[in-house]
DNA sequence: TCTGAAAATTCTTTGAC
DNA sequence: GTCAAAGAATTTTCAGA
């Protein structure tokens, strides 16, 4: 699944997560090539699924989005189409930001974005009424300290 | 804070988190307006801080970064110098993606991405050499069911 | 695989409505 | 604020080394 890289390579992820907007130029001189080249990596990075898509990431203050919670979920179910159905909400919800399922005693995390307590609150009742679960812990941020897409390359 | 926006710019923003990489033309036709409005408004979102940044999403999982970890953290250190010290080592780690402070017993959360447990391992007796804490608990993911950068709009 | 240049497309600005 | 057009810049393609 991983994918050979060498070093041209990792120089262009860093440049590209750092700043999308810049020209091929730009890029082709911080990391010491030319156009060209750096267009075939960047193709090819595409092709083999190390670049997923380009974005713009959103202040979420800007848009009023001022909570943020992360939730602790456990369940006592763990059948096949309870599963199905409890990713397909999270799937549906667009406040949930993120969710795993994890090893240990406590089954899922969520982190979720919403208005303010009672957007949470609203979100929660429609997850528990679609969904059977057995304790749910949530746990608000005061301050975000820190929130990159930016992986070690 | 949270900047005034109308239906055209909900829009734009929409398809911009959707894909950057679209030309003005094409989100123009998308959003039923032309080019310049929506290059006046993408300019405006920019100076007024919603859009922060323009970037690429990489998979972890193609460039070998296996394991993801939410990190639960108590301390009973609370004195401005160390939390100093404790923001200043969280902002300089690379692979520590989120980094929240929390309301309630829990202090801290954390997500990292590292390539393996081992590389958890050194990242937290790094983290535990250089500040005092009280209490770690770590949860692996095992799935990742969601993980999105865009914002309900 | 890189270089360099040409072709096609897109971005950005301007001025009229 | 919107539209259309034009100049500037960029992306993309394609030879040749």
């Amino acid at each position: 699944m991983a994918a050979r890289l060498d070093d041209l390579d990792r120089k262009i992820l860093a440049e590209l997560q750092a700043d999308a907007s810049q020209s091929l130029d730009e890029i082709a001189r911080k990391v010491g090539s030319s156009k060209t080249p750096v267009w075939n990596r960047i193709r090819k990075l595409r092709e083999a699924g190390v670049i997923t898509r380009q974005t713009v990431i959103l202040d979420p203050e800007a848009l009023g989005l001022e909570a943020c919670f992360f939730v602790l979920i456990r369940t006592s179910e763990h059948e096949a189409e309870w599963q199905q159905r409890f990713l397909t909400t999270l799937r549906a919800r667009p406040e949930v930001l993120e969710a795993h399922r994890l090893a240990g005693d406590i089954d899922y995390i969520l982190k979720v974005r919403v208005a303010n307590a009672r957007a949470y609150d609203a979100f929660y009742q429609a997850l528990i009424s679609e969904v059977r679960i057995y304790n749910v812990t949530a746990l608000l941020s005061m301050e975000e300290i820190k929130s990159t897409t930016i992986l070690p390359v």
